[in-house]
DNA sequence: CTGCAACCTCAACCTAACTTGAGATCAAGC
DNA sequence: GCTTGATCTCAAGTTAGGTTGAGGTTGCAG
């Protein structure tokens, strides 16, 4: 028995609007973007798949941890197969988000232990501020010393 | 003996470009939003002090924290009797944004123990994502069941 | 078969944080 | 005193992520 593709599984923006918390405009733009692709009717109105009510929400995730439309789309676009992500597809793709959460947390808890360090010796120097100077690139560009701290 | 203020304290803009690592057009853009104020020669030209090196790099800084312009402005305004920030006022700054790195730090903790979650229920679903729901506002708008992940 | 809410497109606008360019002036070395 | 690099102002452009509005269609309920 094949699937049917009845009616009520089109659903039209204004709907996914209300579902997704997004606003009718937003998704257009996410359309835009190409991040969603609905189908349309033959009077030219956008229908939904239930299954991008998912990836809907998952833009909206995803943006809450710091992606840009763009690395989510990358991140989407990396599903194998290429097909409508399934349940086991948004596993495969959170997983990756958490690694991200996890660099960001480590990037966060190195900023602070050297602000630590900074409040400790009130320095916020040029030269030797580990914030400041993340990749410790010192001295790369321009002569003489940099004395920034004798005020 | 009053301090005398030698010429070569007083710094133009394009060394100022150099020792912080920031562009030209940068700084005057901060000036413009109020966050330096350099003095200027009788030829109108910006010459700055050396602490404002200080300032600039610790907007660098705060900038790489996530802050805003208008909350570096914020928090810098919010200093001490209003005069040029020392070593001490910068402690008391740098504790501040310690504390918002906890915060941030806190939040993304929390995401990533929820997408935990989601991963093991491989949801993702409107009803019960903590994620998407971040402050449990369910059922807010709109009627009826939201049958998401059926499919 | 009509009314009207929901939908459509396209262009313009918005904020943040800058950059770029034009055209003019300054300052310092020779 | 002239040249040349550094500055100056002011307007416009840029990217991200949308919103707003005008003017015009669609589609479903009665």
């Amino acid at each position: 028995m094949a699937k049917t593709l009845s009616s009520k599984d089109l659903i039209p923006i204004g709907e996914m609007a209300r579902r997704t918390g997004l606003s009718v405009s937003a998704i257009r733009f996410y359309e835009d973007k190409g991040l969603v692709e609905p189908v349309r009717t033959s009077g030219n109105q956008r229908r939904f798949l239930r299954s991008d009510i998912r990836r809907l929400s998952f833009i909206l995730i995803a943006q809450q941890l710091g992606l840009s439309l763009g690395e989510i789309d990358e991140v989407m676009r990396g599903l194998p197969y290429g097909r409508t992500p399934n349940a086991r597809d948004w596993k495969a793709i959170s997983a990756k988000i958490r690694d991200r959460i996890e660099v960001r947390i480590k990037e966060l808890e190195r900023t602070r232990d050297s602000l630590d360090g900074c409040i400790g010796c009130g320095c916020l120097s040029l030269e030797k501020c580990a914030i400041y100077n993340p990749g410790d690139k010192l001295g790369e560009d321009g002569p003489g010393p940099r004395q920034v701290l004798a005020d």
